[in-house]
DNA sequence: GCGCCGTAGACTGTAGACGAAAGACAATCA
DNA sequence: TGATTGTCTTTCGTCTACAGTCTACGGCGC
């Protein structure tokens, strides 16, 4: 037992700065999705070092995982460049997403109790609002979310941790677009709540690979014009 | 045209060594599949930099990329240790692993040619002649490269990937119980060329995903007794 | 004897410097 | 005029050095 009497949960852990190597990278990752960073684009360790103001060992850490989760590609002896997405890439990336997307809803089917219905709910609502008020930005980023508590309602970390690297970076290919699907896909959210809530496993499983479907659609559609 | 007269592609590329952290990476990942790095361990940079004959340096890097792709685990300020795998972890990959594996298989069915149908064949003769002379070792490599095969047939390069990761974790967790059950799996193997090579979509998935089931139960097996 | 504090050691995190390879450009020769 | 070669700049790959932080151990007070 502590006796210092202090809140136990009101102490901020005495925030520390965390790892540089870390806030680079998300800084560069920021970029990137941003689009601040343009696909082939040469990425200078020494400039980028600069221009964030640090050494450049911490740059290159933050390359390197960039690297392997397929952001930047890395050429040896010759650098950092930002990774180009091809058609025949994007079409795999959403395959897998489809994938991954529609097992995570059948084991959120499996395990969800009332309390994460309730949550998936509360975005629901706050995103038919967000579409209802035509703020697209809010619209995208709560959709986001609704996937993430999918997610996090199917209790697979690893599938999470998956997931969470092929969503973002389908979301990178898919941004030009994303805007106009913003508010269709709420509708079949809905759907897939009930089936969630009804513990229906096969139902879950196949409206969300019918959603995400819609989604690579929208995306060739855009892709042809 | 080249003028030199030399032969086109009998020249061996003038090797080179290739960037320091990819091998020290590989020799990292080596030590730690084969288990001369234990779960837990703390692996101390300078340690290994002086071991590997090289600086702290490419060692920082390749721990980098190993932590990333969830072999170490790297505390701030305190250093490198071999992940420990949990009980829960191990049956979370495996259902993801089912998952990609399925997947691949489904679109093996799609797309396989007659010559892929051959090289599937191949390796599953010289699997069956590996388990009949008791050459587990044989036996267990064969293994991998048919999966790997199925892989490069579904023609999913991401998937692929994604694929590569698990299936090396999913291995290093169970290559204690991976030699009981080397023999049993090539009989399965065969359906699933038959189903492939009959563009059986629906089936190649189902055998690929009770093939893999029974190793979850082989592991959970192990994991109780 | 028990617990706390201070100190020392070790290791990581970051910075800076040097050598080497790749690409670009200009000068030279056929 | 065209290709080739030599040089030069840029940038990466690696190494060494220093500062910050965590852990462990020994001494001190209670």
């Amino acid at each position: 037992m502590l006796s210092t009497g202090l809140p136990q949960g009101a102490v901020p852990k005495l925030e520390r700065p965390g790892p540089l190597r870390d806030r680079v990278y998300e800084a560069l990752l920021e970029l990137i999705t941003t689009r601040a960073l343009q696909p082939g684009q040469h990425l200078v360790e020494s400039e980028l070092a600069g221009h964030l103001g640090v050494s450049r060992q911490p740059v290159r850490e933050a390359l390197q995982r960039l690297n392997t989760e397929g952001w930047v590609d890395l050429r040896p002896a010759q650098g950092a460049f930002v990774h180009e997405p091809t058609e025949e890439e994007a079409d795999q990336l959403l395959t897998v997403r489809t994938l991954l997307e529609a097992e995570a809803a059948r084991l959120a089917a499996s395990n969800a109790d009332g309390a994460g219905v309730e949550a998936l709910e509360e975005i629901l609502a706050e995103g038919l609002k967000a579409v209802d008020a035509d703020d697209v930005d809010a619209a995208v980023a709560l959709n986001a979310r609704f996937h993430a508590k999918i997610m996090e309602l199917a209790g697979n970390a690893v599938l999470a941790e998956l997931a969470a690297q092929v969503d973002r970076r389908v979301r990178w290919y898919y941004t030009p677009v994303a805007r106009q699907r913003g508010g269709q896909s709420w509708v079949e959210h809905r759907e897939l709540i009930a089936a969630v809530a009804a513990h229906d496993e096969q139902l879950a499983t196949r409206l969300m690979r019918e959603h995400t479907e819609h989604t690579r659609r929208s995306y060739h559609a855009r892709a042809k014009s």
